[in-house]
RNA sequence: GCCCAGAUAGCUCAGUCGGUAGAGCAGGGGACUGAAAAUCCCCGUGUCGAUGGUUCGAUUCCGUCUCUGGGCA
């Protein structure tokens, strides 16, 4: 654990918030840092790209330019970007605020950050060209044998890895197979020594408490508000950067929706209802990730902002 | 008013040569350890429009009615 330095003398842990999209854990986090004079860091997989604002539904500017934002706008479309890296720089993030003597406020709702920094996962080594490698070696596997013979491959070699991986699920297969070839332990067996150390902060995380239907609800009218808003100019621009093609970033939703539209093979109407779908998709997602975490994650009031991050600030310097 | 075609799951439809029915989508549950807004797994009882008739048995065949399309007046 990272001496945490002054800020102990106020607060005892460093606040998460969390949960699905459009549920209004951003108020809340920007709430807290006011309330604080804190500093936000993102959580967010797709918001730490420059130039996907509105379909990510990044903060506005004035509110960038307010509270100061950390891990949002760090990499451009097309390059690369792993839970590794989240981990690492996330962390060095927190280290520099808590030494400046101000509180962090951890926001977002992609469910691998929030566990790899509330777990305190450990993700091993940081050159991962042998990795790459590997994987590129089994997809060319599964390209020639099939992904039968792929699947057989790992209950050879890691059949406990391959017990918890369905045969379908190709990248996760794929994954643990290069991980196993290219560091010689096998992925089970580094997953288990994962979680040994901790979390190198003491967290604690928050979700606002709010029903499903009322977020379906707000994610449809917020994607007709993304699209007066001009999210279409948007994608277009990460369609005609040559780099970014192909990359991580077009499976933000809000962006790879608009490919049949830029061909010609649907409308306008047609693309927004495919990103309203697949954003309920994901946020049914992210509510089975949390769900999971149980007792780790923590329900908040969703009707009030500031009684949020009251509530949250109080349970901190009550514990 | 007449003729034709429909009416089956929340939606779009398939099907039952008469033995009470199933796909896609929506929706729900789950998994997840270096792309995660990704990737993958599981879940289908519904007066088969209403009402008479034929039949051991009708959602299926026949009659009537209602509604919805389309056509003719």
């Amino acid at each position: 654990m990272i001496d945490p330095g002054p800020y102990l003398e106020k607060y005892s842990f460093i606040p998460i918030v969390t949960g699905p999209t459009a549920s209004g854990k951003s108020a809340i986090a920007l709430e807290l840092c006011r309330m604080t004079g804190g500093e936000l860091i993102s959580a967010d997989s797709m918001q730490i790209y420059r130039g996907l604002d509105i379909g990510t539904a990044k903060d506005s500017p004035e509110e960038l330019a307010e509270i100061r934002h950390h891990m949002t706008d760090i990499i451009d479309p097309g390059e690369s970007f792993s839970v590794y890296d989240y981990a690492k720089m996330a962390g060095e993030c927190i280290t520099d605020i808590l030494s400046r003597g101000k509180l962090p406020v951890v926001c977002g709702g992609t469910g691998q950050y929030i566990s790899a920094l509330l777990y305190g996962i450990n993700y091993g080594v940081e050159d991962d060209a042998a990795v790459r490698d590997a994987e590129d070696y089994f997809y060319s596997v599964l390209e020639k044998e099939g992904r039968d013979s792929l699947y057989a491959i790992l209950t050879d070699t890691d059949p406990e890895a391959a017990e918890l991986i369905h045969p379908n699920n190709v990248r996760r297969v794929v994954r643990a197979l290069a991980v196993g070839k290219a560091t010689g332990v096998r992925f089970s067996e580094k997953n288990r020594k994962s979680k040994l150390e901790g979390p190198s902060f003491n967290f604690k995380a928050f979700m606002p408490d709010m029903d499903r239907a009322v977020i379906y609800d707000k994610i449809n009218r917020r994607v007709d508000i993304m699209m007066q808003q001009g999210l279409e100019q948007e994608a277009r621009s990460l369609y005609e950067n040559g780099k970014a093609k192909g990359t991580t970033c077009f499976q933000a939703i809000g962006y790879k929706e608009f490919e049949k539209y830029f061909s010609g093979e649907e409308d306008l109407e047609q693309t927004a209802y495919k990103i309203k779908l697949g954003s309920r998709h994901y946020a049914k997602r992210q509510l089975t990730w949390f769900r999971q975490m149980g007792e780790d994650i923590r329900p908040v009031p969703s009707d009030d902002i500031k009684k949020a991050a009251g509530y949250i600030l109080s349970s901190s310097k009550m514990s």
